[in-house]
DNA sequence: AATCGCTGTTGAATCGATTTACTCGGGAGG
DNA sequence: CCTCCCGAGTAAATCGATTCAACAGCGATT
């Protein structure tokens, strides 16, 4: 058997709706947009001729007459990661929710391909374009984009370019962090993980150096480890802070995967979380609450984000005479068992 | 600072194009194609208009003459899961790889928003629509969506209808890790996890089912154990087991999720997985092998899931009769900890 | 009876590409 | 010298909708 024994059926058009219906394509196309100057019953019918006939309104060749796709373009560096996820998600319903569809593309923060998949929506003809950018687009590329259609960034980098943005807010996150221990009376606090070519890295390693200073806190370049955004580099830098001669008594993590390597690292050399050191990740990921122990961390909100960012550029497209617009969205400090009193509440 | 500052720039059309290289549009539009009947200058002026003017080309209009949309739908039921964003990302990329658009839209598992997205999906014109069915989907519906596009239906399920199919090997995955705790002397095995109105889980307890049968063990309805998928629903089920006259040996549970809640179920109770009771879970996510005692579990593929759907969508559309495929990915058992010899080895 | 206004409908242009059938000038073949 | 063919290019139809100016009826007004 082979799927050509059920033929796929002739494709309906508004032509055949129109002739069934005994009026003209122009009438039936009023009667599908509830056109006032069509009267009642002759609406009736079309629609009655539309359901026998099994018609699909075409939006594709509508949107060719319209200039308008009803349609959303998200280009993020890749799924797997579940905070893009969420982010899609977010995005993807709040989309959906105003008769939007998205259409997704990832680039594996690879220029090239965010190239290639950036000319390719366009190609598309999205009405709009989310985009995450890789930390290597040229700011020039970004301004050219905006001639071809809306763009709504999904970083809080403040590029100088007149374009809408939407992220999170990793200076006070961070400041809260750092803050908090501080206030718990850590004078060495290490930075460990993520690379420094990461944009939202740079401001976060940017808002702990300030944090420190504005406590009189000299800064140790050796506490501020780099390594890649996994267990196992969290691992091998806690190993490696354990070996200096005077260790950190706290540590804040580029993200929370990055603690949990982290912890482990302490606990292979006899040590525990929260009692031998205060630790503090970023993300607030599901398991930050069923680790043991509990892992304080800083809380973001991803499909906030993406809801955001999905709103922002809708706003934009009913309105593109708006003024700019910048969304930051806060991140507030979960507490829990990492940063349970070590040091005593000074006072 | 409004945005009209810089006004959008007005659309190129292959019409300019065609005019600023003194040729006709159909000429301009063969040359783009790499036409052999265009001579190689013609091509080259036309190509150096084509950059100077900054034009795009338009998929959109150039579908309506074509009828490919080089678009494919996709419909999952939510994007939070760890799973469907893997098969997502595994899908994505196979599809940019054959410069198909992916169209993502999610239905919550709610029949009422699956209808309208695929009706969403089909008025888009997409070539193709991937689809992970909620569980109360009628047959017939999915029948007539075969008249409109080609369909790829996501899930094992044989529904008898001739439909191309991908899913997971659900049974022989469960088969393995039964008969693993079995082999290791358990007779008091619970399933854990899931309500019965998923399709999944129904193939799972019918597989559970048949090897305790196989083996001659008597089954226990009362150690099947539904529940939300979570780990308050393993921590729950878990006490419940607990409070049993003979409580369960081992547990094998229908996601990984749900064997963290049951780990933390034994251990508020001051029991361990792996020494007090043998655990098996499904999905291996990546905290299976940092959890402590690290958990045995069933391996799942999702990004292979999404790749091969993919694919055979592909496939399809480029050879529409070829006969029907189903394509069962394997499930091997990882094991861990949790399943740490608790029982000497039999002989 | 001529005019007006109103309601409901329609013919035709349009969106931006593709594709078919045709033109045109020049060289090969008889 | 006439025909035929060939290579290079083009005019026009087409895909499936939207949209607007125009237009039939028809009852009311003058």
């Amino acid at each position: 058997m082979t799927k050509s024994d059920r033929p796929r059926r002739q494709k309906v058009t508004l032509q055949h709706v129109a002739d069934a219906a005994n009026v003209s394509k122009a009438t039936a196309s009023l009667a599908l947009n509830n056109n006032p100057r069509i009267s009642e019953s002759t609406r009736q019918r079309v629609l009655e001729v539309v359901e026998s006939l099994g018609y699909v309104y075409n939006q594709r060749a509508a949107s060719l007459r319209t200039q308008r796709s009803y349609t959303i373009g998200l280009i993020i560096k890749d799924l797997s990661n579940p905070f893009n996820a969420e982010l899609t998600s977010g995005a993807e319903s709040q989309l959906a929710d105003h008769d939007y569809s998205l259409v997704l593309a990832t680039t594996d923060d690879d220029l090239g391909k965010q190239t290639r998949m950036i000319q390719t929506m366009l190609e598309r003809d999205v009405d709009g374009l989310i985009l995450a950018p890789t930390a290597s687009t040229p700011p020039a590329a970004l301004r050219r984009l905006t001639d071809y259609c809306p763009l709504v960034l999904l970083t809080p980098y403040h590029t100088g370019l007149d374009v809408d943005c939407v992220g999170m807010d990793d200076e006070n996150g961070t400041a809260r962090a750092v803050e908090h221990l501080i206030r718990r009376g850590h004078r060495r606090i290490a930075f460990v993980g993520g690379f420094d070519t990461d944009l939202t890295r740079q401001r976060r390693v940017r808002s702990y150096r300030n944090s420190l200073q504005r406590h009189d806190i000299a800064l140790d370049p050796a506490l501020c480890i780099a390594g890649p955004v996994s267990r196992r580099g969290g691992y091998d830098a806690m190993r490696a802070l354990l070996r200096m001669p005077a260790p950190p008594t706290a540590a804040y993590c580029y993200s929370d995967v990055i603690a949990f390597g982290v912890m482990l690292g302490l606990r292979a050399a006899g040590l525990e979380a929260g009692r031998d050191l205060s630790l503090i990740g970023y993300d607030d990921v599901p398991e930050a609450a069923l680790w043991h122990p509990s892992l304080t961390t800083v809380s973001n909100d991803p499909r906030g984000l993406g809801v955001n960012a999905a709103q922002l550029m809708l706003r934009r497209i009913a309105e593109p005479d708006l003024p700019l617009k910048r969304i930051i969205m806060p991140s507030r400090l979960i507490e829990r068992d990492t940063t349970a009193a070590l040091v005593k509440e000074p006072r």
